[in-house]
DNA sequence: TATTGTTATACTCTATAACTATA
DNA sequence: TATAGTTATAGAGTATAACAATA
């Protein structure tokens, strides 16, 4: 068995890895320097932000994250008065979720800021190839599977 | 101000994330379980097998890691016995790195292994859009930059 | 003084088990 | 018994400062 002539950089898992890393540096600076938002909190004040109240458990399927993540940021974004939580009556272990004003402001800072950081990703980019990307990348994520 | 309209699983650095967790997660239980080894080792192992031999500095430049993390990992895999070094004459500051006949052997058993696993994530798109799919990611990651 | 590499430290992220309260 | 959510804990990943040895 001779050289296996493996080329690093065309390995995707390395490579989506490295790309994830190059393109969430700047927006993470701005959440965590801005409102001192860790990952997760981001994630579930995007997701009520872009979809309305829910549960938490609804978060967790949507987000693909584990619900100790989801409910440590929801106890921090509670916290931090960005995010309400109701009881529900039929069936009281379920909190709904929802932004506070406040949270909403945020969010709507956030989400601009956010699309400023993507354009600035894609410039340069044929929008074809932009949306063949975002088409692969979905399917890869299994994010295409999750209903809204 | 109204409603801003933002679709999160259209968010690419959201996107690249999942996306590289997702493709990432069988290699990384590959290399863990059979040579317990951690994400910054292989980086290096890969390195040091598709290259050759080179110094930690040129580890950190190719693989985008800091020398801190080169330094640990160089520590575990001459641990391991799969890296050895080289004092060099000219500057005594900068030790060569090179794969031990293990180091060598186990390389070609996970860039197999890589290579299979890539081979399924690629299953069923179209080869013109994993090409693209590579070169956009090259280009983002900023892989494309480093010399080899 | 600058460079290569090491050690220390703090914080973030991931994963899992054990738990409470409700159904 | 099962489900929604919480708390505890350990290990892995990231970032930075301070350091030693050499140039």
């Amino acid at each position: 068995m001779s050289a296996p002539n493996f080329h690093l950089p065309h390995f995707l898992p390395y490579l989506l890895n490295q790309a994830a890393e190059a393109a969430s540096h700047e927006f993470q600076a701005y959440y965590r320097t801005r409102y001192g938002m860790l990952r997760a909190e981001w994630r579930v004040l995007f997701h009520l932000g872009c979809y309305g109240e829910m549960s938490a458990k609804r978060v967790c399927e949507l987000a693909s994250l584990h619900k100790t993540k989801v409910s440590r940021a929801v106890a921090a974004l509670e916290r931090k008065r960005f995010l309400a939580r109701e009881e529900t009556e039929a069936d009281r272990r379920i909190e709904t979720l929802s932004l506070t004003p406040h949270g909403q402001q945020t969010f709507e800072d956030l989400s601009a800021a956010a699309a400023r950081f993507e354009a600035e990703l894609v410039q340069g980019l044929p929008p074809e190839e932009v949306k063949l990307l975002r088409s692969v990348l979905l399917k890869m994520s299994g994010l295409d599977q999750k209903r809204i």
